[in-house]
DNA sequence: CGCAGCCTTGACAAATGTCAACAAACGTGG
DNA sequence: CCACGTTTGTTGACATTTGTCAAGGCTGCG
């Protein structure tokens, strides 16, 4: 059990309370892994055998049908994903691969399943994690259902902004034909939607964003904490 | 205490593991009420007071932004809503409302918090329920972002009609104004839909609907368990 | 009966996707 | 370090999907 890598994953609220003999017990079995660029991890509709934690990097959550895909999230360091596949033993619902080179902790399943059973702290981190995912997941319909792409994007500059520091000027941190997919929309109409964002004071240029006039995109966005706040 | 409706209570998933004591100890604070239909239960913002439980009749969930409202999800008996909110002790991030007259229980949420930390069956439950909530909403923004309206309307019917039993001819039990709100289009968008599948062997009478080539139906819509499985 | 709400239909408008072309950025191997 | 090919981003023209508005029929209910 090589220790790097699971001092960071201890300080995870997900793992942060449960006793130290279980946590030793969930990472024995474990490993941390690096992968390159552009590694599928996982498929969807494969069974869940690990949990996985993104120590660095980062990764893509999708999924496809029938010859369409789509972006769903991207999970950044310190975080995991799948943990509701692990809980339920289900097939994986989304695929994931790394977007850079990342390194990636996997834990088995199967001890997730059996600390979570005699764990009560464990538990009830599990229980947090999946009710803010849960939450997360809800925000994200009322984001596709209620807005036009126009304002989806709209709402997601301002979402970006503040992740990056609330400086006028920031790095999107996105590939734009991927930002296209999680947004549901195709790279062309994000090309358009970033002109149409002109009017409301935004300047792109490459990957750097400016928000111009931040009182007059708001104005146009009106974000809402109950879908755009990632805590609430 | 009324032991009308909390009896009902018991059998479900949710509290059946929990001990006798703590389960009365759940209940003490609780109370059933009857409410007529079209009744708001809940605002969307709103403190997480209470974890409903739909005894009879059925609510619908759905969020308003910017003059706009959208329909998320329906709860039939016997089934919870908004345990996701009561368990972060965040705010109600959907709005409720009867269909019909409905009765309800109502269970302060502050008490589902302080049992869920003393009793390993409820957490352990409770778990099993948010895991299956946030895949069922990762399956419905599959559903949204993958599919024209045209697919999600022949997925729904085939998820429909097994959920009715399987035969050829179903009925919908959904308002179809509310319908086409839940499938992301306008009313007038899904009358239009339903005469788009036309060709594919569906008719409309009413609320009836009768999947004249199950195959055809099929081959279209390309149903998968990773969007359309309820349980999966 | 008459009203109100739902469903449908038609005509039209707006949003979004598709296809093709090309420029810019990137990575790789020489 | 450059040349090359690949990928990404952009733009234009166009098709498709979806929404909007208005009207009328139908139904249920007081």
């Amino acid at each position: 059990m090589p220790d790097s890598g699971f001092r960071e994953i201890r300080g995870l609220d997900l793992f942060a309370q449960m006793t130290d003999q279980n946590f030793a017990a969930l990472v024995r079995g474990a490993y941390v892994q690096t992968f390159p660029a552009q590694i599928d991890l996982v498929a969807e509709g494969d069974p869940s055998d690990f949990l996985h934690v993104v120590l660095s990097g980062s990764v893509d959550l999708y999924s496809c049908w029938n010859g369409r895909d789509t972006s769903l999230a991207t999970v950044r360091p310190i975080s995991t994903f799948i943990l509701a596949a692990t809980i339920r033993d289900a097939p994986y619902l989304m695929s994931a691969r790394t977007l850079e080179k990342s390194r990636i902790a996997l834990i088995p399943s199967q001890d997730v399943r059996a600390i979570f059973d005699i764990d009560g702290g464990f538990a009830r981190a599990i229980v947090a994690e999946l009710a803010q995912g849960y939450r997360a997941a809800i925000k994200s319909q009322k984001d596709l259902k209620l807005r036009t792409s126009l304002e989806r994007l709209a709402n997601f500059l301002l979402r970006q902004q503040k992740r990056a520091g609330g400086d006028a000027s920031f790095e999107l941190e996105f590939e734009k034909r991927r930002l296209a997919s999680v947004l549901g929309m195709t790279p062309e109409n994000l090309s358009r939607a970033f002109k149409g964002l002109q009017p409301y004071g935004i300047t792109v240029e490459g990957n750097r964003i400016l928000i111009g006039d931040q009182e007059d995109l708001e104005r146009f966005a009106k974000p809402n904490p109950l879908i755009d706040d990632p805590t609430s």
